[in-house]
DNA sequence: CTGCACCCTTGAAACGATTCATCGTTTCGG
DNA sequence: CCGAAACGATGAATCGTTTCAAGGGTGCAG
């Protein structure tokens, strides 16, 4: 309403023009307010909110050579996996006082290639991903070569030259084989994929480990994604199979898919765990308020986050005295009734498993 | 390895002096190839590639007056309504080869400022929002005052200057109350907050309007935000009460909140939806595959977000032509387990049930 | 051979904020 | 009262890109 406010931005010129001082001044005041008198900061002041002025960052940027957002890349945002990881990491940046932006790549390579070289045409300040690929990708290798910060998220790296926050996933793959084997299943499938996403294959590997001997058989179901929607699919192939053929359990390369095979297996009148056992991965919130709480592999999802940005945020501060590290997590297993129908009466079996879904002291 | 890739950045200066052209020139390769001839444009490239020169954006922006990519504010990046949403925006503006950045405020008003206030600084091509507040924000009047498009999502708005999309979350909360009147109920709550939240109030005041009767009681279960968590701890609160005085139903503002809700009634033994029947509200994939299938209203959450980013689009490409418009969907009630114990045996209830989860054709 | 298009290419002038050497005023100790 | 230091304010130079008027060639028509 008030007509001086101009549609479209005043600069600093007018500001000092309408201050009466000049452009170093005006600059003084918003930079380092300290060293300019009070009288004239307040006559500054008033000018900057008469005319509206806001800051152009990019003139700004231009000048300091960089700027002051982080960006979050993650393969899908619609997994609570991720943002979950992604609350962590805004926890840590935010108390730095720098702003944090979210770059959804959807698991698709030409989207992580097209958000990457935007971020680095803006310089921004660091980069926390989770790539599509194994990360040796030349395109992330570019953008660390010119000195951009860039710290791996859920992704181990022999790497020298960044740091890397991950879970074992290997190991995790075990947890959940060694589960399943003590529970006498010796015909057990393996849902996920692609195959190119280093997770799944570390996963799939350290399952894989657990039944490797005679007369024990593990199939593999491939999905395009890891949606609840793939999921599904995979729980259908596997629900077609004639019972005698059947894997007695399942494990799923994350939750989402392990919900849309427990889905289907409702659906089609497999019993969960009688007919089949399921164990997801990641043990989202969503998980434990399955309708058949789902056994999964937990990893500390915000602290992966946390721990990542302030990495970065090390990085990015000092990056002549950082040092490059690695840090690797240890995932656990949550047994709940996927796997074992529990013994203890219904309500109290419910109990145990639901109050899993609170988080860790 | 090439020795000749800097560390940092190379300007097109440089690129200029290695392919012995002017400045100019090479910025014709970069923006409009066509009008300069085949060897020179070869040379130029060869000189861009060898000494691994990236546009520097600020630099572009400074000159070309605004950014290229759009923003979407989302309340709470954890909660899948606001990823669908987020989905359906992206797919819009990546078909149009613009670049989304998503910004989490978290329902908190400080966050979303400073993700404003960067924003504005960034002059962005555009934001789409869910604000914190009712929207007549100064902060947002301001964003809108300076020429940045603004589309306000899941919010409605008498505001003539920007465009608007929402569902109508009174008749949502008619229809959860209609609903569960019809079922015979008569003492219900409603669990949401905090009520400074638009879409809280208007569910809230939708669902209020069905109960005004005599003999009938509208408990409000006020909670600090829309998490799973504080779902639970109202859970607890009603679970709490003598049952001769606790509601025999409850409308959640969503359905996280439902979700938690659900997991307290039944880690305490409160049987849903015998003894308490369960309305959500957003039909979030995950309310379908919950212990008791959640009924829920149901929004459409990916054309929320595919509409907003379309008329987002639509104003930054042409702000001469554009007419803000008002697009308003209508919300539809899902029925599942958790207000209906389904007549029919359990295992076809489950098949229908969980059928719903997938997307509508 | 001249004049005229036409095509490329050029270089200087923005864009807006920050920095920094410099200059003019005060202040104060001696 | 002098000189030096302290303090504030100044404005030109700079960041890297885009734009655009102007210039230099080349080819073609007259």
């Amino acid at each position: 309403m008030d007509a001086s406010s101009e549609r479209d931005g005043s600069s600093i010129k007018e500001v000092a023009r309408q201050a009466g001082v000049s452009l170093g001044t005006v600059s003084n005041v918003l930079n380092r307010p300290e060293v300019v008198s009070e009288p004239t900061r307040q006559r500054v002041i008033e000018a900057i909110q008469k005319l509206g002025y806001v800051r152009n960052d990019s003139a700004r940027q231009l000048r300091a050579g960089h700027s002051r957002t982080i960006a979050i890349v993650v393969l899908d945002v619609a997994n609570p996996f991720f943002t979950d990881v992604v609350r962590g990491a805004e926890e840590a940046i935010d108390a730095a006082g720098a702003v944090a932006v979210v770059c959804n790549s959807g698991e698709s390579a030409a989207r992580e290639r097209r958000h990457l070289d935007l971020l680095e045409e803006q310089r921004v300040k660091g980069v926390l991903i989770t790539p599509v690929d194994d990360g040796r990708d030349s395109r992330l290798e570019q953008l660390v070569r010119r000195g951009t910060p860039v710290v791996l998220v859920d992704r181990g790296s022999g790497q020298r030259n960044r740091c890397s926050v991950a879970v074992d996933d290997v190991l995790g793959g075990q947890l959940a084989g060694a589960h399943l084997r003590e529970l006498g299943h010796r015909r057990v499938a393996f849902v996920g994929g692609p195959i190119g996403i280093p997770q799944v294959a570390d996963r799939r590997r350290g399952f894989a480990g657990i039944f490797p001997g005679d007369g024990e058989e593990l199939r593999i179901v491939d999905t395009p994604n890891l949606s609840v929607a793939a999921g599904r699919r995979a729980g259908e192939e596997i629900a077609d199979l004639p019972p005698a053929d059947r894997p007695t359990a399942v494990f799923c390369a994350n939750d989402l898919l392990a919900l849309g095979v427990l889905q289907e297996m409702t659906l089609r009148g497999v019993r969960v765990p009688r007919d089949v056992a399921i164990v997801g991965y990641d043990d989202i919130d969503f998980a434990a308020a399955a309708a058949v709480p789902l056994s999964s592999i937990r990893q500390p999802r915000e602290q992966l986050g946390r721990t990542a940005a302030q990495l970065l945020l090390e990085e990015a501060n000092d990056p002549a005295h950082h040092e490059h590290r690695h840090v690797v997590f240890k995932p656990e297993l949550v047994v709940r009734e996927s796997t074992v129908r529990s013994p203890v009466p219904r309500r109290r079996a419910r109990h145990a498993a639901i109050s899993e879904v609170r988080p860790p002291p």
